[in-house]
DNA sequence: GTTTAGCACTCTCGGCCCGAGAGTGCTAAT
DNA sequence: ATTAGCACTCTCGGGCCGAGAGTGCTAAAC
């Protein structure tokens, strides 16, 4: 991945993959040279792309065609090239605006985040909701929905909630419920699923009941690999050109049904910032045609999810980088308050 | 739409609509002759194809291909000629068990029973959750999330929860919410939102915020056209041959997204049985392409949600419509458990 | 009158060819 | 090192054609 390019040739690369991005063919000389012009002739710009070819940051599709840049040229560009343009201070502004206008659920975020991102970079946006690694009980509650048959209602630390239909051998009313709750939230509440069991008391066989589907919906809980995510615009990756002949749009849909998506993109995601993951790049198989940007977000440690973009290798690689850090810092704000109670948003 | 075809014209109707829902391809008058031996020649065969175009049952793509069915034709065939084969007993039994082994929870029930519908037709399956006409609350909890917040939770009469972060103006401890909740709950159990508001008590500050936002959170519920729904199997219908040309995957996609399937479904969904839609009797203009199948679940009256197929005019109309009849009956008898305790299930 | 056999006719589909156009690569001059 | 000029290559789209499929029709048979 050799040192910095010179400078010319630099920007011719610049030029050509911003262009191709932008357009989607293949990009030649000449047009370099009349859009931005740089104040040399084509001919100079040509031994340039030649050089750049040679070198493997473009590609040609076939002989006499222009060119189009390789994932080693997307790479340089993106760790070398790329000015990310942060998104406006009035921009932020109104995006933070419509969070505060929705509910205040993390649901409803996740799903704003999403289809704000996908509007923003014309893609596919994905939202993984945050999870703390061992789920902790915050509290319990029973509600009786018939004589023998409660409605069991956890609420984890982190603000998600779980229900669980049970039965129960005997006829039980609400107000035995409510005794039962009170006792186990009193002995139980605030811990992990691990210290349900360690923690020792005497319990009535109802109680006992109770804490055990408990223990099993954390485990579940805590089994889990990721949460249902949030998607959004997939009509907008399936509508990119590269995708109109639609072998690769049903592989598309594979990678997405199958959750590999997933998986493949909190493989990923990185500590701190914004990871770029650009075609053949990709562990994963099934999206070596596609292109991720993604981000954790949340408090390291104790509870992340991620959030990212997906579309093809040409993608608006700036904006997307920048749309993706911004949402994660303001899904992350938002997500602080739920979890800890902690609130550390800006103003 | 006259009334019954000859015996002989109904049987070759069926068979050319049957043969082209397993190909796909135009279907020549001989190749019915050859795989349903009729004891007649092909001439015959020929003729009785010529009656069925030229009053409109079948079309012909261009000169010399076989033929198609209409809208017509599929509609008199769905009506006349389909005999619906059951689900078998022994599939029934592995089906239910299925439903017996996951979580006890309506979200996973209808997770399941979308994904179990588009294997069984290879189509884009769809469940929209049951709801009530009027929400009406069972039960309120508070949880505190630190000094000044806490998180109001919602269960509805209908097994449903609903949360949302609460501030309040001064400090308030977990037994202070308990107290708020238990004068709440006592007073306000079993209310629509529209009783919340005429039923006369003395609240204090916090119990009278409280209440508001759980009227709220109860409004928007109410107003809520449709939850949004389970949708499995778009690559199923992606993957029909009808769709390789990929303009009408993107319309495909535009439907899906804007919700538009689910208002033009539940459109659809008369009382009772299963009803079929075919293609250009769609009042929707974007589902002019699709045929579906689909039926209501639940208690008639009390809480209501749709289960169907999406797919293509050429769809397997029996196994579809056998099989949404059935999960929309197991649907129907899980669901009553989790509303209003009356367990109607068999066995 | 209905069914059958035979045959000509029509229309699509895939392959092929070809010319236009685009864009490069090379060479030689500046 | 840069530039001008030119020949070369390769794709793309259109048009052409032959094969094959399937029908529609007519005339004979039951």
């Amino acid at each position: 991945m050799a040192g910095m390019l010179m400078p010319r040739k630099g920007v011719v690369l610049k030029a050509i993959i911003e262009q191709f991005i932008r357009t989607g063919t293949p990009v030649a000389s000449l047009d370099v040279t009349r859009l931005y012009h740089l104040g040399v002739s084509p001919a100079t710009v040509r031994n340039e792309v030649a050089w750049l070819k040679k070198e493997g940051f473009l590609l040609q599709p076939h002989t006499s065609a222009g060119s189009v840049p390789s994932d080693k040229g997307y790479r340089y560009y993106v760790n070398s090239l790329l000015d990310v343009e942060e998104i406006s201070a009035e921009e932020q502004r109104r995006l933070r605006h419509m969070f505060h206008q929705v509910e205040m659920e993390l649901e409803e975020w996740m799903g704003l985040a999403a289809c704000l991102l996908a509007q923003l970079v014309n893609n596919v946006a994905l939202v993984v909701p945050p999870r703390t690694a061992r789920a902790r009980l915050r509290r319990l509650h029973l509600v009786s929905v018939h004589s023998k048959v409660a409605l069991l209602v956890l609420v984890l630390q982190d603000g998600r909630l779980r229900r669980q239909l049970l039965t129960f051998e005997d006829e039980i009313t609400q107000d035995q419920l409510d005794t039962i709750c009170n006792r186990l939230n009193a002995i139980y509440g605030g811990l992990t699923r691990a210290r349900l069991k360690t923690e020792p008391a005497e319990l009535s066989p109802q109680e006992a009941r109770v804490l055990q589907v408990a223990a099993v919906l954390m485990a579940t809980e805590d089994e889990r690999e990721y949460e249902e995510p949030r998607l959004e615009g997939l009509r907008r990756l399936l509508g990119q050109p590269e995708f109109v002949h639609s072998d690769k749009a049903l592989d598309i849909m594979d990678v997405l049904e199958t959750r590999a998506l997933v998986r493949g993109m909190m493989a990923q995601v990185r500590g701190g910032d914004v990871s770029v993951v650009i075609g053949e790049e990709n562990p994963n198989e099934a999206l070596r045609d596609l292109s991720l940007v993604v981000s954790r977000y949340g408090v390291p440690g104790e509870f992340t999810g991620a959030i990212g973009v997906v579309g093809p290798r040409r993608m608006p690689y700036s904006r997307s980088i920048s749309s993706v850090r911004f949402l994660a810092a303001l899904l992350g704000e938002l997500a602080a308050e739920l979890y800890s109670g902690s609130y550390r948003g800006t103003q």
